[in-house]
RNA sequence: GGCGGCAUAGCCAAGUGGUAAGGCAGCGGUCUGCAAAACCGUUAUACACCAGUUCGAAUCUGGUUGCCGCCUCCA
């Protein structure tokens, strides 16, 4: 049974869809203002897996992630840049997929932009205005937090404590210092849509209430982001669309923790943003994952090399155990893919029913493949049919569960000519150069000429060449 | 000031009542001409500290210290 860690009651519960087999899930995307980075990776991997995993337990899943594509950063980024919003927006959401597709990130079922639901988000506001809840002051509309009396029950807030707190506020028409704009007033130079209230533009926290509710009805299953995002953008969507609608508008929230940069927050003013497409040009997209999800998904993370080279590692000791799988039972790739899930599956999820412990499940993929490997340094004959089909059945587990984790998804003999071919052509080496070589060394290791070999795999291991003789013949690799 | 989180071996990291998964690094082996790869063994007298609850706690309660996040845009 699926258990996941609900922010709104601080604890884990048994998860319980509202349709039975049906998941509606909704996770803030991101502001289109600038490339995506490591931070943003993990949010979208987190729930990449998670939505994955629902899937692959047998949800039937709806999962809507939207883009932000009006909002100050974006008006004041292509004020700079002398283009549209619009341009500025349509061009990092074409790059947020670009990294996405790398990363081997989903698509999500629905992946709605803010500026194409502006009906809907001035009928929230109209509803929030006729129940009471907003306000227009001068052009803008506000909410009234202090009409919603379940103000901050999901961050833990109360209001009259955080007046108490040292914060600085301005603006003289809200009735209450936290009160926040639903609606601006249009400014000359920005995207603005007619409205009840005049010409102007939605404030941060509507469009979401307006959307995640379009879509998935007024009370749905999941609603994800960011830790940060709990205060004030999550805390304000439970006020809007509960004060709107009048029922519960999600059941279970979830809150991924943040990526560090070598011990530090990553920030502007210590220039430490790391993008994705910069770390996939240096790592493999699915090392990214690995190291991603190789920490469970609410606690911080800290991105450092060593940890990457790590992660590498890890991802290549699991393409050469099924690698050897596949020359051990003498096959081509890939594998039955109707093999009954087996027991590795079944502990898989054990740990990922447990609040999405992906840590665990890695740790559990890493003990299936000492175990095997074992199996096969042990039997000197040929598999019998016992073997076999353990082999078999922990192959497509492995397969399996690379489907969830988003790992594993090409071929052994493919990965590993892919990351030969990218090393070499890195490093201006010749594939023929590096076989003469090795033809070379195989010829004075049948004189048992050793100096000779050892020269050469010497010279070859100055190239970054690894050398493995095996019983079938020697193989080379790249560092 | 308010709210919340974290503290497990050299490093990373699971474990939330029954006596410490996994990975990396290290050391010693098996294998090998030597290596590499793989495997085996080994590496935490007890999980920040103190005091409790309990037959029993890393795991619950209270306190202490340290680190971090949010409270302003932020995944």
């Amino acid at each position: 049974m699926l258990k996941i860690y609900n922010t709104l009651n601080k604890r884990k519960e048994a998860f319980e869809p509202i349709k039975p087999g049906k998941v509606g899930i909704y996770v803030c995307g991101p502001t289109v203002y600038d490339a995506s980075h490591i931070g943003h990776a993990r949010s979208v991997v987190v729930f990449d897996v998670i939505v994955r995993y629902l899937g692959a337990i047998g949800y039937e899943v709806t999962y809507v992630r939207n883009f932000t594509d009006v909002d100050d950063k974006i008006i004041n980024r292509a004020g700079e840049l002398g283009i549209s919003t619009r341009e500025l927006s349509e061009r990092y959401i074409d790059e947020f997929y670009e990294d996405m597709d790398a990363l081997k990130v989903g698509r999500a079922t629905i992946e709605p932009r803010a500026t194409d639901h502006i009906d809907e988000i001035i009928g929230v506001v109209e509803r929030l205005i006729s129940r009471g809840h907003a306000y227009e002051a001068g052009g803008d509309v506000f909410y009234a937090v202090e009409t919603f009396k379940d103000y901050g029950k999901l961050s833990g807030r109360r209001l009259e404590e955080m007046q108490a707190g040292a914060r600085v506020e301005v603006d003289e028409r809200k009735r209450n210092p936290f009160d926040f704009v639903l609606w601006k007033g249009a400014k000359p130079g920005e995207p603005m849509w007619d409205s009840p209230w005049g010409k102007g533009r939605p404030g941060w926290h509507i469009e979401c209430s307006a959307m995640s509710t379009h879509f998935l009805g007024y009370h749905f299953d999941i609603h994800g982001g960011g830790k940060d995002l709990i205060f004030p953008h999550h805390e304000n969507e439970i006020a809007q669309s509960e004060g709107a609608f009048g029922e519960q508008f999600v059941n279970v929230w979830i809150h991924n923790g943040f990526v560090r940069i070598n011990q530090e927050k990553m920030s502007k003013s210590l220039g430490n943003f790391l993008m994705i497409k910069d770390i996939l040009k240096e790592y493999h997209p699915e090392a990214l994952r690995l190291f991603l999800l190789s920490n469970h998904y609410r606690s911080p993370v800290d991105f450092t090399d060593k940890a990457m080279v790590e992660a590498e590692a890890g991802l290549e000791k699991i393409y050469a155990f099924l690698h050897r799988i596949d020359r051990y039972l003498g096959r081509c790739e890939p594998g039955d893919e109707k093999q009954e899930p087996g027991t590795l599956w079944a502990s898989f999820c054990q740990a990922m029913d447990d609040d999405f412990n992906t840590a665990r499940g890695i740790g559990i993929v890493f003990e299936t493949v000492r175990q095997l490997n074992r199996l096969m340094d042990d039997i000197g004959r040929k598999p019998d049919q016992h073997d076999q089909a353990g082999l078999e059945s922990t192959r497509a587990d492995l397969v399996r569960i690379g489907g969830v984790l988003g790992i594993l998804t090409e071929a052994p003999s493919q990965f590993f000519e892919q990351r030969k071919a990218d090393v070499l052509q890195r490093k201006g080496i010749d594939t023929a150069l590096v076989e003469r070589l090795i033809a070379e060394r195989t010829r004075a290791r049948h004189e048992k000429d050793w100096a000779t070999a050892d020269r050469i795999r010497n010279e070859l291991f100055s190239m970054d060449i690894l050398i493995e003789d095996r019983a079938e013949g020697t193989i080379w690799k790249v560092k």
